[in-house]
DNA sequence: TCAACCCAATGATGCAGGTCAATGCGTCGT
DNA sequence: ACGACGCATTGACCTGCATCATTGGGTTGA
């Protein structure tokens, strides 16, 4: 469930050695960075890819949570379910983002591929002992799980008090500073994931992020591009309206 | 900010000595629980007992993030604003709970007392090398951070997707589960914040809030005992309404 | 090539919960 | 004892977003 925020990384200590994912191939984003050649090795040795297409399920919310998992490619959503089918969406993880975190014996949300997936997955168990190991992923861990836990109650925040539009806007933003911290280019967001979904991780309809959108382009707020990107014209504008000045 | 689920704390390991705490006087429930009788005196003294009365301030958002707190009394409210003044209460700490345990430079919430409230107050950089010297403290803080992260996966789902009905009686359950788990007699939950607090905790006003208590009182689902005591008679149904069954 | 879908967009209408306003009740200070 | 104040409750009304319904474009597969 944990969310990597990639600008508050701990940058990798001088003492440590850095090296790419030999078994997922993300260099310096996923666990392995801080893991040395020896600890690679036992890695690798469990680690399994698993890729997963739009739609498939990843895990289930109540299942055994036995594996620990860390994106590699594509996009994933995390969600909960109501009885009666109501959705939440808490999250969505992209590349270096880690799934699985949590230290419950048991998942306590669901996961899908938005579009397709690479994963890199490994034995919880294991993990643990690795965490026994070496002190100093726990350390990482914990700022992941510190940096999740700053982003939820921003979350909050925009479900609980944010109007439609400046949640809108809140999302593109926290998706163009992300995207841009992963290095792709600052301008045009990209949106792989549905008007349900964003609807759902916004506590709107669809018809209502829908309806956000052409508001946003009749004001000029944002430009669609070809292949569904979008472009942000004016950051600092776009800042202001997600808080409601 | 992390919020200590007393259902799910690690049971203390028999290979550690579990001691009262003598800086704040909370057994069992504090980071005291896990330190042997050297490093419980390294850090009785350093710690600073403090004592809060109503809506003072304890930490204000943007500032230092210097100190680690132990709720050892009252509750306590953190909360986010946005400029205009909406503000979400992101949650209420109570007995046991950790304040400030993110890892960032400065807070990113503000935290003011709900009722009187005690604390007490650890100089983080001891905190950071204690951690160095004792790794298993670290697991313990990530288990305590990942707990916190299961609570706002919940929240997020209350707050994007639940009626006001259901809202309010997902807090009452909450609040009684707590409540018991702490000890105290499980049938009336206390409830020390005021109705604002309350709706600005489940993104709503306080006149909903008002509307809803009442709706519940109407139904016979709740009932008010003198000093605004509220029973729960029947957790079950209650349970349901609380997921829109 | 053309159904059968799925998804996005948009219009018409409804309603849960917000806003505004009035009342009442404790509590506190003088 | 009494005004001033903060908080809870309740009523009347309003509105932002939900709901329901229609259209159209893009994709899939027979």
């Amino acid at each position: 469930m944990v969310n990597l925020d990639l600008n508050k990384l701990p940058v990798a200590r001088a003492d440590m050695v850095v090296n790419p994912c030999a078994a997922c191939s993300v260099r310096d984003l996923s666990i392995c960075s801080v893991l040395d050649e020896d600890e690679l090795q036992q890695m690798s040795e469990i680690a399994a890819n698993l890729q997963f297409s739009p739609h498939d399920p990843i895990i289930d919310e109540g299942e055994a949570a036995d594996f620990l998992f860390n994106v590699t490619g594509g996009t994933v959503r995390l969600y909960k379910l109501l009885p009666d089918g109501r959705r939440q969406i808490t999250g969505f993880l992209t590349n270096g983002d880690f799934l699985g975190i949590a230290l419950n014996d048991n998942y306590t949300y669901s996961a899908e591929a938005v579009d397709q997936v690479n994963v890199c997955r490994f034995p919880r168990k294991k993990l643990e002992s690795l965490l026994d190991q070496y002190p100093h992923l726990e350390k990482r861990l914990l700022g992941v799980a510190s940096n999740e836990l700053v982003q939820a109650q921003d979350q909050m925040m925009l479900l609980g008090r944010k109007t439609a539009k400046e949640k809108i806007v809140s999302f593109l933003l926290s998706l163009s500073k992300r995207q841009t911290a992963i290095g792709r280019a600052a301008s045009p967001v990209a949106l792989p994931m549905s008007r349900s979904d964003i609807a759902d991780y916004l506590g709107l309809t669809t018809e209502t992020v829908s309806r956000t959108f052409s508001l946003l382009k009749r004001d000029q707020s944002i430009r669609i591009q070809e292949g569904g990107m979008v472009a942000l014209p004016d950051i600092d504008h776009l800042t202001e309206l997600a808080d409601g000045y």
